[in-house]
This record gives C-alpha cells, sequence and structure tokens, in this order.
DNA sequence: AGAGTTGTAGACCGATCTGTCTACTTTGTA
DNA sequence: TACAAAGTAGACAGATCGGTCTACAACTCT
C-alpha cells in the first residue's frame, strides 16, 4: 500500500533533489504528488517538516543500497573497490533505486541551510556519519588497529566526498575511477 | 571609489553565500547594500545577472588568495602542503579577504542551480577548472611529465574538494589537516 | 549654463509563496 | 450500519517575490 504520506515524500524528493529546496514550491510537490494540500498540512506540520522527511527517505535509500554493495564484497581490497565502483554506477546512473544523479542530496541541502545548527544541517552531518560508519565496519574486519583503521577511513571519506563534487560541479564523471586508482595506492 | 555597482556585487556575495542564493530576496541585497532598486536594475538585468556577478567577483578573489599562497611555497613538496594549508586557514576563518567559511560558495550555488547546461551551472565549472590549472602550472615545475602530473593533480583536486565537503557538512574543521597526510602518502 | 548619466526613495504591479479554511467524499473499522 | 479518520478540490489570506515606474537630486563633461 502506498500512503499518500510516501507519496508525498517521494515526490517531494525527487523534486528537492533534482531542482534544490528553495527553488519548489508547497504547490509543485502537491501537484506531482497527485494530493491534496490539507492532506500534506495533515501528514507534515510545514514544508521544513517535510524536508526533514525527504531527508530521511533519502538516509535509508542511500545507506541500504550502499550497505548491500558493500556486504557482496570481499574483505579487504575488495572492500575499497566496492565502494569506488558503487559510486561509479551511482554517479552514471546505473542505479535505479538511486534517482538521476544531482549530486549528493545532503550536500546540496546543506548549502541552501547553511547555518550548522539548525535540525536540517545537522541532519545531513548525521547521514554523513552513518555512512561514515558503514564504511568502519566493513574496514574493521580487515584492519583490526583502531588508528590507522580510522587513519583509512578518513582518507576514503574525503576520497568519496571529493568524487562527489567533481562529478557533479565539473561533471567529470570519471572521478570515482580516479578516486579508486588513489585510494588503491594508499592501500600500499 | 566604492562604486554603487562594487557594493551591490559584495553585499550581495556575502547574503548568497551565507544564506544561499534562493533564500535572499532582491530587497534584502538592497537594503544590506544601502542602495537603491532603481540603480540595481540599472546595473544588472535581474536577479540572475547579479547572482553571475557574484560568482565571477568571488572566482577572483578566491583565485587571486590561492595563487598568492601557492607562489609563495617552495617548490616539490612545499607547493602541496600550501595548499593544503591554505585550506586549514579558510575552513577555521584565518582569512580575512575570504568571507567566514560556509563551504565553497560554487558547491553551493550548483547544489540550487542543478541544471548542469545552465550558465549559473557552467560558471561553477570554469571556476573549478581554473582553480586545478592553477595548481597543474604549479606541479609543472617540479613534475614535468603530463601523465603523472595529470594523475597527481586529480587526486589533489578529489582531496580539496572532499576537504571542503566534510569541513562545511560534518564541520570536520581539521579536514584539510587530514587531506593533507594522504596527499603526502601518495608524493611517495 | 546645459545635457546626460548616475543616483535616491519608494509606490506599485502581477505572480508566487506558505499556510488556513470550508465543504464535501471516501474509507476502514467497531 | 454508523461514525470517525483520512481524503478531495480549491478558494482564500497575508506576506514576499522579482521587476517597473515616477519624480526628483547630484554629478560629470562638454
Amino acid at each position: 500500500m502506498e500512503s499518500k504520506r510516501s507519496l508525498l515524500v517521494t515526490g517531494a524528493f525527487e523534486l528537492f533533489y533534482q531542482k534544490g529546496v528553495h527553488a519548489v514550491g508547497i504547490n509543485e510537490v502537491l501537484q506531482y504528488s497527485g494530493v491534496a494540500k490539507k492532506t500534506l498540512y495533515h501528514h507534515f506540520s510545514g514544508k521544513d517538516d517535510l524536508v526533514v522527511a525527504t531527508l530521511e527517505y533519502r538516509d535509508q535509500c542511500f545507506y541500504d543500497w550502499l550497505a548491500n554493495r558493500l556486504n557482496q564484497a570481499e574483505d579487504g581490497e575488495g572492500k575499497v573497490t566496492a565502494l569506488f565502483d558503487a559510486l561509479d554506477d551511482w554517479f552514471n546512473d546505473r542505479v535505479e533505486e538511486l534517482q538521476p544523479f544531482t549530486g549528493c542530496f545532503f550536500i546540496n541541502v546543506s548549502g541552501e541551510y547553511a547555518d550548522p545548527d539548525c535540525e536540517i544541517h545537522r541532519q545531513c552531518r548525521q547521514h554523513k556519519q552513518r555512512i561514515a560508519l558503514l564504511i568502519a565496519e566493513q574496514l574493521s574486519m580487515f584492519i583490526p588497529d583502531n588508528d590507522s583503521r580510522q587513519v583509512l577511513l578518513d582518507a576514503l571519506c574525503i576520497l568519496k566526498e571529493g568524487a562527489i563534487t567533481l562529478a557533479h560541479v565539473q561533471g567529470d564523471f570519471s572521478a570515482a575511477k580516479k578516486a579508486k586508482a588513489t585510494a588503491l595506492m594508499l592501500l600500499k
């Protein structure tokens, strides 16, 4: 069953992700989702509340997708290559469950809600933390030492974010491959 | 002499950078800059035109600042450390001529103007290209080979963008130091 | 001295924004 | 079957948006 609420969240996410939050009005979301205005304000207290819901929705989608990809990979170097291969598929629109690539939703939204203490920005930060933790868990199998694992994790996260930016802003869709090559050099 | 036009551009940039382009109205820019509305529309054809001008302004500021920092550095490894030391100063608000750090203006704006073919997004891409070229020139002194220089350049750009994202979205202001450590490992 | 440019303050326009409300319909469940 | 919850369409309100316009002042450069 597709509740009206989830219709709103998925519809709003697609529009927000593709055009930016402030560029999309409530009425456009309603028309796109085929839901009445009263229903929206029944489920959500306002636009910001809807934005929060889209962030949670995307967080879950993205996390599940990446976790699945990483779990399928072999231990060790395989985890690292799986990470950047996944990014490569994302950048080049080979992943159905993610929408057509328009950068990272959380980076984009952070740019629109710059105040680092507001709830929305905090939620973006939380997402990145969750993803970092996911990667850390995958590394723990073959790098038991905490310190050296943290150093590698930091490098992988920086490479990941950098690749996303190159792909989105620069339009360099081979950024994941370049980041992968760099990461593999680091492993030695 | 501080022309009205430059008052508008610098004022608009500060507001756009701090709050996001779509979150700031024309009237707020006027009040902040202390300039009449007629004057704005005398110098610019509309808001988008003003946005373009702020992008050009920031491009010039940022380029000049970074070029200066890199020129002062010694050849070789010194160029790489200078790059990330500069970023570290930027993230931690030790650079007056750049405004209080709120991420990269061009990444933020790209999120709001997602269409990669529109003029504004194209301008963001151009800025990143200019910065990449600047770094490439600095590397050419001690890495004459084109191919291996390109590989290092790609890695440095990815690390740079990744560090910016970690600093802004995650609030990790030591991101530049981590990126620097990673870059130095790559040099060997 | 006179003309043209650049500026000011702010009224005004139509459009669009978020959010409220009325009046009515569908639907699930006790 | 009856009632409450969840839905519909859309008018409406108040604010703000980008942008135009009038009326007038200050400035430079013939």
